[in-house]
DNA sequence: TGATTAATTTACCAAATGGCTTAATAAAGA
DNA sequence: TCTTTATTAAGCCATTTGGTAAATTAATCA
């Protein structure tokens, strides 16, 4: 299980568009900061900020090369977000078993 | 695919260790205001205002039995955020993916 | 070497939001 | 009416999110 403080600092990082957007973007791979920052109607050290959240919460890895910072994504703290996630899921699937019992009932209304 | 702000709700209510805790109470079933409050050093319009956080995430519902206010879990939407990271799950396989190469290739140096 | 340019961050400011408190208010049952 | 359950109001302090301007870092050109 991860820590709680962890947990706060990736949801927190999730909870806003623009960073969504980032990860979704670097998703199909490496980028500069300039690169990301192209689509979005924000100045430069905002992106760079959001970057730097991104970063703290170990969602993204930043690199050296001369003086570009290629961010890429660190998707395993993804996965700890779809793991985290899926402890409810005996819940919501319980819910569909409801549904499907419902279903199946009307079915045998119908036929039988 | 949801809203964008949708999200920007989930997930900022999920960014929070005493909502997540509630959430895990709730995951075990109803729970009037009184009861999930009596486990946190925190008052009670404390955490009646972070179950307006879940609510307004759509992560809880908010009933009426007399004067008591039964909070549920809504699991569909934690499902909603499993299918968000699920969106990026091809990637940390694919990490994997290439470890296993590696652990593979390793095997055949050492077996042939 | 020194000046210039490019990429990115830091410093600082303002406005908005978040998380908590105490005190007051609502709403409903006994 | 008195008590229980829960919310709203008001206030405090810290954090977030955006901006502009200046500083930093590293390559490049003369």
């Amino acid at each position: 299980m991860e820590n709680a403080d962890q947990l706060d600092l990736t949801f927190a990082a999730l909870a806003n568009t623009t960073r969504r957007a980032l990860l979704a973007r670097l998703a199909q791979g490496e980028a500069t900061v300039n690169v990301l920052a192209e689509p979005f109607a924000m100045t430069l050290p905002a992106i760079s900020k959001h970057l730097r959240v991104l970063e703290n919460a170990g969602l993204i890895v930043r690199g050296r090369d001369a003086q570009f910072r290629p961010c890429t994504l660190n998707a395993k703290a993804l996965q700890t977000v779809a793991h985290w996630a899926d402890q409810y899921r005996h819940i919501w699937e319980d819910r569909f078993d409801v549904m499907e019992t419902l279903i199946e009932a009307i079915g045998e209304n119908k036929n039988g």
